[in-house]
DNA sequence: GATGTAAATGGTATCGATACCATCATGGAG
DNA sequence: CTCCATGATGGTATCGATACCATTTACATC
């Protein structure tokens, strides 16, 4: 990867041209018309307007099709219609629950209506994210979902130039693009923060991930101490993403550091398991020596032991109504809600007795 | 969704046409060519093939593509060409990290060589993948990944017909499609059979998922057990995917329903992780009380406490085979193996002390 | 100086489907 | 009986790029 801008061109593809010279699926609509006895509009009209067609004609279309194993062939049909029925979803990872849970609702949901999701995974790098947007955008998806509202200003203008729905997810913004879905992770932070005081927790320690939402997260929690006149906190940053082993390493670390926390915020459920295994490893008391709270109410999190208190959102939710949003705005009726937010919940459980 | 078998082709799209007349990136080749006083196939070889073009006429056109902020349309460069650059992967869910991480290396991997990946999500059923397959195969990906080795009849002639490289991954089969990458989860399932046999365990108890490959490595563990004379083996199923709730509830109902075994194999980690803490609550003693084996070795499973044995593969090397098996293979030198086994490992922990 | 070869570029047909417009029955209104 | 709306179907151009073949120029060879 060369440091510079990276070209708005992808690299030339370097692989053969397949051997197979004819593809052994070389039915085309046309084929079916000849059988069926129709012309190729026709068969095309029997496929994605039914009902315009006569019952007769449908009858026979289809016995072609299925006799011939017909197969449109959509790449030929978006580039007249230019509708590639094809959302792009780019996200840092799919390897945890976090991102993968919101495309899951995102395809499950455009699947049934007749879309295909092309899946781009950008790693937190917002180099990255730029080369695989404009990979993706030549490919003409009829809409997008990108994570975040932080985008390079090329990133921007391709987007705007596409003419397409974009829904930018997980945070809010006054600005969006397009169309924006999350919540803030600020009042998250904050929200954690709150309840760490109302329970009285006195020696309060934040282990955070360090992507930018985790830090927000951080931020919010650390904001609303410093506001209490608290800004002894002790603060541990780990890898994104977060994870149990980052979780027990940097408790370990806090601990060994000589700090003595009473509560710990992590800025991500996993990281938060980790650390009340390691407490407990050390044979600490969660949550009687060490209150644990965690962020996102991942599946397990209700039922490891403490159960762990954290804060809820619906993952599955931003999938869903991204999906919703997308088909209503291609279907000519866009929400006018530019910017929706759908909120957290602090669940109280058990790591924060 | 009818019971009938799925017709070939798509349900027609109901979503009126986007809205905005003429797209806003209405730059095409052409208009790329005029601007740099060149052809529209001179501007198309000094994308793809760079170097039978010559340095002055290159940067000319160049400047122009960034001039008009050219993004090229490769629907219609795959329409001709026949080469999409896409490739289908189609596995039940990526909301456990167990297909994710695989689709992960996946897309990373090919995203280097300038293809996408068309994600379908087939939610452990086979109607619903033979849906998704026909819809995946009428963008005309170049390749296709697809989970397990189970197809039906007209998924497996679609695929043939399709005549693209085809890797079927998590198992094996001495008759692959095309290509072939996983191991035997009957041998994993025996692995751990003998592994508890060694260890001396005696009231031995299985937690499944129901799932095809969960069930197979039961029926390996259940086998190898039966051929050493055991058959009183304490069994419970759980739903796919297997996760820590239902591991706790599956160790709970044993215990509950009177069977007391010093040992239990759970074909999926995150359910040996739910009977681990179902156990501790309890004040059983892991392993002292209760070992507990797990399959897959999840990120976690080294961390947890105590520390958890399981059978270790390589899910994203699985991805990464896929990916360069296909790009052998579309680069015109495929590679003379057509079933890959990986194999797995098994770790022993402190779970099974 | 004639000829051959390689490098650089252009023209045209074409991929497979759909948009758009035209055509042709059919049948009810006037 | 004519007229025209309606339904069903076909013809043709076209989407944007690339394959294929042709052409032009430069330069080395004999």
């Amino acid at each position: 990867m060369d440091g510079q801008m990276a070209p708005q061109i992808l690299p030339p593809p370097q692989h053969q041209r397949r051997k197979r010279g004819k593809d052994a699926s070389a039915v085309t609509l046309k084929d079916v018309a000849r059988l069926a006895g129709v012309s190729a509009i026709t068969v095309s009209r029997a496929i994605n307007q039914p009902d315009v067609v006569s019952e007769e004609t449908l009858t026979s279309v289809r016995k072609a099709i299925e006799q011939l194993g017909y197969v449109p062939n959509l790449l030929a049909g978006g580039l007249k219609s230019s509708q590639s029925r094809l959302v792009a979803a780019i996200v840092p990872s799919i390897g945890t629950s976090m991102f993968a849970e919101a495309v899951e609702a995102l395809t499950d949901r455009l699947s049934d209506a007749g879309y295909e999701v092309l899946l781009g995974l950008s790693g937190f790098a917002q180099s990255r994210e730029d080369r695989i947007l404009s990979a993706v955008l030549s490919r003409k998806p009829d809409a997008i979902f990108l994570t975040g509202i932080d985008h390079s200003a090329r990133a921007r203008q391709q987007l705007l130039a596409a003419g397409i729905p974009v829904v930018e997810s997980w945070d809010l913004t006054p600005n969006p693009i397009d169309i924006a879905i999350g919540f803030s992770h600020e009042n998250a932070g904050r929200a954690a923060a709150k309840h760490f005081l109302e329970k009285g927790y006195d020696r309060i320690a934040v282990i955070s991930a360090s992507d930018k939402r985790a830090l927000q997260r951080r931020d919010g929690f650390l904001k609303h101490l410093a506001e209490t006149g608290r800004t002894d906190v002790a603060l541990r940053l780990t890898e994104t993403p977060g994870s149990l082993e980052r979780g027990r390493e940097a408790l370990a670390d806090l601990l060994n550091g000589g700090v003595q926390p009473d509560s710990v915020f992590c800025t991500v459920d996993p990281l938060a398991q980790g650390a009340i295994i390691e407490a407990q490893v050390r044979g600490l008391d969660v949550p009687g020596d060490l209150a644990v709270m965690g962020f996102g109410n991942f599946s397990f999190s209700p039922h490891i032991h403490p159960s762990l208190s954290t804060i809820s959102f619906d993952r599955r939710k931003i999938g869903e109504l991204a999906a919703d949003l997308i088909l209503a705005e291609l279907g000519g009726t866009p929400s006018p809600e530019r910017v929706v937010d759908i909120g957290f919940t602090l669940v109280e459980r058990q790591s924060t007795g």
